[in-house]
DNA sequence: TTATTAAAGGATAAATATTATTTTTTATAT
DNA sequence: ATATAAAAAATAATATTTATCCTTTAATAA
């Protein structure tokens, strides 16, 4: 169980109860939708609005304290920030996983064939999870 | 100047000129956001609705005659079914061009090291554009 | 051609999703 | 302890997307 305090304070976001929640549930889950965040958030915060999530979220993607995660055919998710990294997206049960894959050659490729410059990478792989192949 | 007609009957959508128009437009721009869309096809249509722009997008979608491509910190745009490949996304104009690249080294990879099974991939690199390095 | 019919378009209502506003509460610094 | 700027709650307002209903039309077959 970490303590959320000071990491929120260093991304100058107040350490308030929902926020260590929020962030709680981020460490937890991984990777959450808003509406899933927002169940979540309801049992420990009964009168919780919605409008904190999204305000939340917002403030927090600002500050970089979270990342936003598209996924094709899904919902967006949310997680931590943390090293950038990969996604399997499982396509059946929507579970998003982590993996970390070395970019830097195709970056190098597409930097000498043209002259966009890269500042970040996003990669979605889709498909069916090992969970999802048993059933 | 192509005419869709008898690939949006391939597709299995009626060719209205609303949607020849659609197709033309996105065979034009490459890749196009919804209000953009909207906002092109009011100029032809001066009395479309934008629930036909909905209904044709989620249409031709579900009948893989277009795609969509969800870009990081801004919203999805869509192209014409094509071979797969990868995008680069302007962060300053939003402008989105098509860059190929060769993904299966990774895919093998991935095959190799877990037992999720890739169907698809989603690569978009995000960064500065030609045109907005020189401004 | 003309007739038939299922599908599509237009108008608009309804449902979702997201953001803004106002008041109350609270985290943080003094 | 106090002051204060920020956050939370409640709720209103927008924005986005989908559904409904009626009219029009593309596709098909006499
Ligand atoms: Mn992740
Ligand atoms: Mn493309
Ligand atoms: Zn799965
Ligand atoms: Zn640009």
């Amino acid at each position: 169980m970490i303590n959320y305090t000071n990491i929120l304070r260093e991304h100058n976001l107040k350490a308030t109860p929902q926020r260590l929640a929020i962030a709680d549930e981020l460490y937890k889950k991984g990777h959450i939708s808003i509406e899933s965040l927002y169940e979540l958030m309801v049992n420990k915060f009964s009168s919780i609005s919605l409008a904190t999530i999204y305000k939340n979220i917002n403030l927090m993607l600002e500050n970089s304290f979270i990342q936003e995660i598209k996924i094709p055919y899904s919902k967006s998710v949310y997680e931590l920030t943390q090293a950038p990294h990969s996604h399997l997206a499982c396509e059946k049960c929507f579970a998003v996983e982590d993996i970390t894959i070395d970019l830097n050659s195709i970056i190098d490729i597409i930097t000498k064939e043209s002259s966009f410059k890269i500042t970040s990478t996003n990669l979605v792989l889709s498909g069916i999870c090992e969970n999802c192949q048993l059933g």
